[in-house]
DNA sequence: GTAACTGCAAATTCTTTGCACATAT
DNA sequence: ATATGTGCAAAGAATTTGCAGTTAC
């Protein structure tokens, strides 16, 4: 099942951000809300254009740098899917990414299946789990059918 | 249990090169036995300073091309662990990354755990799944008694 | 008021590419 | 013999950093 709204509050940077005692501006405020807004995985570039697309445009240095602390606040996440960094609201619960090789497109899915997974890794192997991504390349259904038809 | 030795035939480098129409060359072979020494993940730069080490120096672009050469025959694999792509001989089976993040050293374990996971995603969404990689981050045995013991 | 933050431009880091020369087959 | 591969140097892409001016608190 594709993850789909799951009323964030919004209001949840500006606090974080404070209490941290770090300052909301205008530029980590319109990142927060870039990547609130999607449900996919955008690239800090992909901020970047999205911003000045309607007309907020922020330095990319910028988009690094909040992106940055965001992600050291945990509000967001970030992993490697295929060249870049890609970034996401960060939501309670296990899930996986899915690349398709084909067409590009990230999607994640959610699921508890990696619970025994990672059980195996913290008794077999002392090894004190942090957090854990999956990441799966292949073949997306749409471009399964592309790829069948034209052989 | 951590991978040990696993008699890989050396010469197997040499016969895929040549039936695929690959050439044989210091270089490429340098590069394979560097990893194929190791069984530990390396960068390419971690390849090139090997290299340079033992006076067999190789210069960094042909790493790179001849990473990607072996990586095309699938006698080895690649993930980006942390900052880096990092290299490794490919071996047949599952194996998950273990990548600490406070020492940075990046093990693999193996397993076929991760068989139930990739069944749910195929089944249940229908992509077709070509490679999987988990990637977790954690605290090594090692350094987990480091972190006790500083609080 | 002042420490934190931003934009800009330059620096870094990792990786790729163009080209003349070298080498495996 | 000749197509492939290498070294070198230069280009690229993504991200980081230094700094003077700006802004949230």
């Amino acid at each position: 099942m594709l993850i789909g709204e799951m009323g964030e509050p919004a209001a949840r940077a500006g606090s974080a951000l404070r209490t941290s005692g770090y300052r909301l501006t205008r530029q980590r405020q319109l990142v927060w809300d870039t990547l609130r807004r999607t449900r996919r995985h955008l690239s800090a570039e992909q901020i970047g254009a999205a911003l000045k697309r309607q007309e907020q445009a922020v330095d990319m240095a910028t988009v690094y740098r909040s992106l940055d602390v965001l992600q050291r606040l945990g509000l967001i996440r970030s992993s490697r899917l295929g060249e870049r960094q890609y970034f996401e609201v960060a939501e309670p619960g296990e899930h996986y990414h899915l690349v398709c090789d084909n067409c590009g497109t990230a999607n994640h899915i959610e699921g508890e299946d990696l619970a025994p997974v990672l059980r195996h890794i913290t008794d077999g192997h002392r090894f004190a789990v942090r957090s854990a991504d999956l990441i799966v390349h292949g073949w997306c259904e749409k471009c399964q059918a592309k790829l069948a038809s034209t052989p």
